[in-house]
DNA sequence: AAGTGGTCTAGACCACAGT
DNA sequence: CTGTGGTCTAGACCACTTA
C-alpha cells in the first residue's frame, strides 16, 4: 500500500509531450496491448482497478471506464470480489447497426431510390399472423416494395401491417414513402425485434430482385411493437452477394 | 489498509434511504420513457445535461452516462455545442455476440458435442486463398467438422489454416478439439473479422447437415488475424431453421 | 466568444461474493 | 469478515461547433 512515498503528483509530464496522458482510450489500448502481446494470456487475472490506477497514474474511475469498455466487447470478464480476467473463450461481441434503408444505401455512396411494387389487404402469410398475433379472419395490409442503389435492386421488402392497432393511411402514400419510414414518422418510437436468417427467395420477389426462384437470400425479419403490441412484421431480402460485415 | 474505522462519514444526511434513486439506469429509463411516450418526438432537441441533472437532482456525470448509453443504442444523437436530439431515423443498433460454439450450444441448455469430419492439405478454395492472401501453389490445411446440440447437427464448419504463418499441430488433435478453440488457446488473442451471408450449402457439407444440396444456409465467415496477418479462414453453416435473434 | 457534450479527478458508499 | 467492481458526486478543464 501507499506509504507516503508517492507525492501523488503525476507531474513528470515531460516524458511525453502528448496533450492528454490519461484518457480512458489510452488505458484501454494499453490493457488491450498487454492482452494481445500475451503478457496477460486468456484466463489470467489482471491487476485490480486500484493497482492499475496507481500504475498508470490516473483515477480509478478512468481505469473503470476503460475496463468496462473492454468487458462490453467481451475481451475481459469482470466479477466483484474476484477481479478481472482475460476472457478464456474469445466470444466476439460487436455492434450490429441496422439503419433505415435510405441511410444504408446512401452510406455506400450510391443513389437511393424506392419503389412500391404492390399492396393488398388479406389474411397474410402464416409468419406474419403469428408475429402479429392475429388469426386468419383478421385482415392485414401487405405492402411489397424495392429499394434501389444506383438503379440496381438492393433489397426487396414485404411488410404486413395490422390495421386493428394502428390507423393506416391510404396505401397510396407508400408509393413515395417506405412503410418503415412512415411507421417511425407517424408513431411514437417502437420497440423492434430482429432475426437474421437464410431463406429461399419467394417466387413473387424473385422477379423483383432479378433472381431465379429458389436462390438463397439473406433475410432480415423485423417486428415493430408499440406498447408491447406488435403492429408490423417485415421481411427484407438481400441478393446473394450481400454480406453483413463486421470489421471492428 | 491504512484507514481504521475512521467514522468521518457524513451520516448520509439525505432524507429517506430508499434504495437508490439516481442510478444512471433510472435516468436512462426516464428519458427513454419520455421519448417513447412522444413527449420528445423524433428530431426533437432534448434538455442539456445540465438541465436534466438539475431536474433529476443528480450529478451531470450521471446524466452523461445515461445519455451516452442511449446514444450508443442509436436512440439519440449528440453533438457538442448543438445538444442532444432524438434520432429522426430509428437506426436500430444492437449487440451481436458470437461466442465459441461450445458456449453457443450450451447456452441453449442442450448438450454440446463436437466431431471431426475430415481434413486435408491442399490449395483450398478461392475464397480461402483470397482471405489468407496466398496463391494456388501455397498449401493450406482444411479441416471440416460438425457441432451437435443434443445429438442433432447444429452447425457445420470448414476452416482453412495457413501453415506458413503458424505452427500447426498434428491434425489428429482436431479429433477432440475444434480448430477455433485450438487457435484461441495456442495463439495470442487474434483480431477477427466477420461476415454474415446466405449461401447454398456446399455439396460436401449437405450430407453432414442432413440437407439436400442447394438448401440455403445461414453462413458466418471468420478471418482470424495475428498482427494483421490472416492465419485462418472459416465458414460456419447453419441449417435453414436457424436464426440470429435480437430482442433487446 | 460562448454553449454543449466529453472526460478526468478524488473521495465516498454500495453490492456482491468469496473466506 | 474482507476485497473487488459498480456507481454517484461535485467540480474542473477540455474539445468541438456554432454564432
Amino acid at each position: 500500500m501507499g506509504h507516503g512515498s508517492s507525492t501523488s503528483l503525476k507531474a513528470e509530464g515531460t516524458s511525453r509531450g502528448s496533450k492528454r496522458l490519461n484518457t480512458w482510450q489510452s488505458i484501454r489500448a494499453d490493457v488491450l496491448g498487454r492482452i494481445r502481446s500475451g503478457e496477460w494470456p486468456p484466463g489470467e487475472l489482471i491487476p485490480t482497478e486500484q493497482e492499475l490506477a496507481i500504475e498508470m497514474g490516473c483515477a480509478r474511475a478512468t481505469v473503470n471506464r476503460a475496463l468496462r469498455e473492454l468487458a462490453t466487447s467481451g475481451i475481459i470478464k469482470r466479477r466483484r470480489k474476484v477481479g478481472t480476467r482475460v476472457a478464456s473463450t474469445p466470444s466476439c461481441r460487436t455492434t450490429l447497426s441496422l439503419p433505415v434503408m435510405r441511410d444504408e444505401i446512401e452510406n455506400l455512396g450510391t443513389r437511393y431510390s424506392y419503389a412500391l411494387c404492390a399492396y393488398e389487404t388479406g389474411p397474410g402469410i402464416d409468419s406474419a399472423r403469428e408475429a402479429l398475433q392475429v388469426d386468419l379472419g383478421h385482415p392485414l395490409l401487405m405492402v411489397k416494395s424495392r429499394y434501389l442503389s444506383d438503379n440496381n435492386v438492393y433489397c426487396c421488402e414485404a411488410i404486413w401491417l395490422n390495421p386493428a392497432v394502428i390507423d393506416l393511411p391510404d396505401p397510396s402514400v407508400f408509393e413515395t414513402e417506405p412503410p418503415q419510414e412512415w411507421l417511425s414518422g407517424n408513431l411514437p418510437v417502437q420497440q423492434t425485434r430482429f432475426a437474421i436468417l437464410a431463406r429461399e427467395i419467394e417466387d413473387i420477389c424473385a422477379s423483383n430482385l432479378n433472381l431465379l426462384p429458389g436462390t438463397p437470400v439473406l433475410t432480415i425479419e423485423r417486428v415493430n411493437s408499440l406498447d408491447a403490441v406488435p403492429v408490423s412484421f417485415a421481411r427484407q431480402f438481400y441478393p446473394p452477394h450481400h454480406r453483413l460485415i463486421f470489421d471492428d
